[in-house]
DNA sequence: ACCCAGGCTCATA
DNA sequence: TATGAGCATGGG
């Protein structure tokens, strides 16, 4: 068992549940999840978090995961503008965004498209049953992310039967073409958020909403704005007095608005209407 | 039974 | 460039 003294403002719960990941489990007092090639458990008791692994991930590796490294307050300052951001702040302080690994982002959400949380969840563990890697720690049972030639491998037909639907040919042909690029994530954590943003629409499955969420995930572009249903409907109510706006112009306010952070005032915007209002 | 889901593709204007 | 139908399936 190892423990980390937190610095800065931190919420374990909101962070791991607020929607960005899809993987973490509630098992007592314990939160579980798998990173990487591991099983990983933690808890939070005001300033600490007590946690331990299956493959000893290090103090490092945690505080680069929850982004124990960067300074929340400046960052939530600069996002505060108005009333309503305010709230849904102060309804969850402390929520941090995660550095997922980059495919198994894209890969999730890919797979997120035109479906619901539960439903993402049941996916992502079905294909990681299917085609991970076995993982035990105190008891509990998960499976790796599959590997990208794991996915590009499978059989359509088998990625439908695990639940996919529609979204089981997205998956397959993106892992093929990732294959084709070669190291495709390294490249793109070189360029710009328009070159990355350009490069994810190319795939088949992509489009503004899941390439921004890669993109804020797992490449840690915080001033990406990721439109969905929660957060059009909430901006148009919140900002537009119910007027009806396009996607695009929704993204386009929430990335002028906000600024640099946006990616924040969107996870916080949208964990405030799902869970709040 | 019914509606909707952390959207995208494709056709059409 | 912008709008609308259709999509596989399951959760609530």
């Amino acid at each position: 068992m190892k423990s980390l003294k937190l610095n800065g403002q931190f919420n374990l719960e909101s962070t791991l549940f607020c929607g960005q990941a899809f993987r973490w489990e509630r098992q007592g007092d314990w939160f579980y999840g798998v990173i990487g090639d591991g099983i990983l458990k933690l808890k939070q008791e005001n300033s600490t978090i007590y946690y331990d692994s299956s493959n000893n991930i290090t103090n490092d590796t945690l505080i680069r995961y929850l982004s124990l490294d960067l300074e929340l307050n400046s960052v939530l300052n600069k996002i505060d503008r108005d009333k309503n951001i305010h709230s849904a702040i102060d309804f969850c302080r402390g929520l941090r965004l995660l550095r997922q690994e980059p495919w198994e982002t894209f890969a999730t959400y890919i797979l997120s498209s035109y479906s619901n949380i539960p439903r993402i969840r049941r996916m992502v563990f079905n294909i990681s049953r299917r085609f991970g890697k076995r993982l035990i720690f105190n008891g509990y049972v998960n499976y790796t992310f599959p590997e990208i030639e794991r996915i590009a491998g499978a059989r359509e037909k088998e990625l439908k039967a695990l639940g996919l639907g529609f979204r089981a040919g997205y998956l397959k042909n993106t892992a093929k073409r990732i294959l084709n690029e070669g190291d495709l994530f390294l490249k793109l954590r070189l360029l710009s958020y328009e070159e990355i943003k350009k490069k994810l629409l190319q795939f088949e499955g992509v489009g503004d909403k899941v390439a921004d969420c890669t993109m804020l995930f797992g490449l840690s572009r915080l001033e990406a704005f990721p439109v969905d249903v929660w957060i059009k409907r909430g901006i148009e109510r919140l900002y537009f007095k119910g007027k009806p706006l396009s996607p695009k112009k929704i993204n386009e306010f929430g990335r002028k608005y906000f600024g640099e952070y946006a990616g924040y005032a969107q996870e916080y915007l949208y964990h405030y209407l799902r869970n709040k209002i």
